[in-house]
DNA sequence: TGTACATCAGTGAACGCGCGTTCACTGATGTAC
DNA sequence: TGTACATCAGTGAACGCGCGTTCACTGATGTAC
């Protein structure tokens, strides 16, 4: 009954009356204000009453805008995976440069630490991701995978015969779609691995007081695997290829 | 008044007593119960009347063993600390081996995924480790150097001028009691930093669904390390020695 | 343009719950003489 | 060895709190004719 007779409604099936626009709005604020809130106590602290309290309404009135606290939460998961996956596209589409998107990975993740935590720090025991969510992260790797998949031969210089974990790889490569060879796959692997390693160190304060500079860490692993298997870049030319 | 007239007292200055053997036993058990409930739901979700039901008290008894839920999980965190220094240290003590030294530290990372996370994890905004636990740190550290400090030239095969990097180095190696060479800081940094990558997102779950077997990635991130900077075990050899 | 109606954002009261923590107490255990 | 006393582990009731969530409601906003 009563059915809209204008049209407002787009393409994608989203409605766009006034009511609707409205909607979207709050819903983006609601989110702003848990992300700030996340901020200053950690996910698990998030409360649905405080979020309320800081929109300046009431704890019901946010279920008009989500069907529970860990309906945001997971929301706030999944456009956390969405705002990586975006930025890392943006990065190899400006061309595949793994280095490139190595510093884009970093910089995403200094710009907002708790979002890097709720995508990849401690996990919930018994919390499952839905789908959705597992999708995007598929986009991520495929990214990891372009930039180095369209470099000449995988990014790999002249090199010798595979080690036993890309013979290993080479029967467990279907997250791959099977188009990148075994030394890319642990490439990326390495890639995705190391740099996890720095930066999630580094955010978590344990570099705190040794007193060197985390971003010259995070270059010199990034220098060190992409310069080959263990020629840094400074001294590649020279020394590897004769 | 009432002083001890026993010498119920060891070296350390604690107590022995039947009293106080009793309550150690019972502090212990009460910390195994913690443990037990963390890992079913998380560090966050640690109750301290639950940890007492679980025993068979009620909430308040535990009070005289801890001084408050936040005093329990502070020691909690010590006890990970510590655990894994100990293991570093025995591992050390056997022969300064980085590959066993690694190895150890992934098996006490899989003995308690929740433990490995309670000291490597997505930390909680606002809160600062006691000065105990730094210094438990500090050790771990020390341990890491001791493997690598202890090989010849700290490890490294025959190698390039300084990177950059590691000149970097050169000006802030206080944490390492200045006993070891940038080039060897550098390696140690790798070490850590690669491990915890490889063995976080394992432990995470985020290689579930992808096929290959992680104890493989981390022998190969291992492999590659101790190699020599980008020269694999397997064929180090035949390529890069001309 | 004006009126009648449907929609729906937000309120306020209430629900049951489990939390950490305090307090005065009881009763068993160990200690001193 | 027996008795008087001190210690202290654990209880049960109570505290105030904030949580997520439900429900019946009001009042503003947009819609249809």
């Amino acid at each position: 009954m009563a059915e809209a007779t204008n049209n407002d409604t787009q393409a994608n099936g989203a409605k766009t009356g006034p009511r609707e626009r409205y909607r979207a709005q709050v819903r983006a604020e609601i989110k702003e204000c848990a992300w700030r809130q996340m901020a200053e106590a950690g996910a698990s602290a998030l409360s649905f009453n405080a979020v309320a309290k800081q929109m300046g309404m009431t704890g019901p009135a946010l279920y008009r805008y989500f069907a529970s606290r860990d309906d945001l939460i997971t929301e706030l998961v999944k456009d956390a995976y969405r705002s990586l996956a975006d930025t890392m596209r943006a990065s190899v589409d400006a061309g595949p440069d793994p280095a490139a998107l190595g510093h884009a990975m970093r910089a995403w993740a200094l710009a907002d630490p708790q979002r890097y935590f709720l995508a990849f720090g401690t996990p919930v025991p018994g919390y499952h991701a839905p789908g959705e969510i597992t999708r995007i992260a598929d986009e991520v790797m495929a990214s990891m995978l372009a930039a180095f998949a369209a470099l000449p031969a995988g990014g790999l210089p002249a090199r010798g015969p595979a080690t036993p974990f890309e013979t290993h790889l080479e029967g467990h490569r279907e997250w791959a779609d099977g188009h990148a060879s075994p030394a890319t796959l642990r490439r990326v692997l390495a890639f995705w691995t190391r740099l996890h390693g720095a930066v999630s160190l580094e955010l978590a304060g344990h570099f705190t007081g040794m007193g060197f500079d985390p971003a010259r860490l995070f270059a010199a692993e990034l220098d060190d695997l992409l310069a080959g298997v263990g020629v840094r870049a400074e001294e590649a030319a020279p020394a590897t290829r004769p």
